[in-house]
DNA sequence: GCAACATAAATGCGCGCGCATGAGATGTCA
DNA sequence: TGACATCTCATGCGCGCGCATTTATGTTGC
């Protein structure tokens, strides 16, 4: 049953531990991205893709304009093109960032935080770095 | 910005290891998992949480039975009771997977493999491993 | 200048997920 | 026994996701 290979030895033991890294990575990613979701949800009114693009807003903006392609801030997320868009959109009706036209290539957008989203983003960092103590703490 | 807490010195630390921990874990997943989809879609024609339920199910089983209670198979995977239903359901359609009657709790399925499911489920098997070697070997 | 191709973002579509609820079977207790 | 809680599983519903396509621009080669 087990063992498909050729290489006897230590071959079926690597292949396990192979197998222990990927369910514990399955086990630690559902526990935690299930909780950081409720609490998210629960105490901000947020989801974890809206968090996590608020958090790569914040992070990869320039310190003083607080504002970024969308393009570029979208090859920092683990989201198609179109899942971020409609995070995108969602944030904007929420009122917690805001598109703006380039100037020199209007097929593209500009997007920046609002105060709001900046205020709203830092009360849920705080719930979100209890959680990852509570698990990784 | 950095630092909320009450405890200087290797507080900050702390925390950015956290972070660390927690980033690398969603960028494990979401990089593994994607491929694993797709690998197990395009040569199985197999989702992950089919792949994982017909996984559950040989590891669960009576090696000379082969079948288990739903709810204790449910258990053991990381979907919602409603997912998990149906999953069942799409694995019974495929003719991968069988519900039997309880005899002493008719509230109750027994789920076995069927020799199909057992075969699918091998050639997968391999697909996955090589999938996690390579991310992981 | 213009046709062909490339790029940024939005949208139509189907799917799998979780939550809430429903349907049916079983357990409990007066 | 009858009323009611509990358990197992299925289903209605809405949501966020990815894929494919569309729309609007830019870019390149002739």
């Amino acid at each position: 049953m087990h063992g498909h290979g050729n290489v006897p030895g230590m071959d079926a033991a690597s292949e396990v531990g192979v197998d222990v890294r990927w369910s514990e990575t399955l086990r630690t990613y559902h526990a935690v991205s299930n909780e950081l979701e409720h609490e998210l949800q629960a105490g901000h009114g947020l989801g974890l893709s809206d968090f996590e693009l608020l958090k790569a807003l914040c992070r990869c903006c320039a310190p003083d304009k607080g504002t970024v392609l969308m393009k570029d801030l979208e090859a920092e997320m683990y989201l198609s093109q179109s899942a971020f868009s409609r995070t995108v959109t969602r944030l904007e009706k929420a009122g917690f960032v805001e598109r703006a036209a380039c100037g020199f290539d209007r097929r593209s957008n500009f997007l920046a935080i609002t105060d709001a989203g900046s205020e709203r983003y830092l009360s849920a960092a705080e719930t979100h770095r209890a959680v990852l103590d509570k698990h990784f703490g």
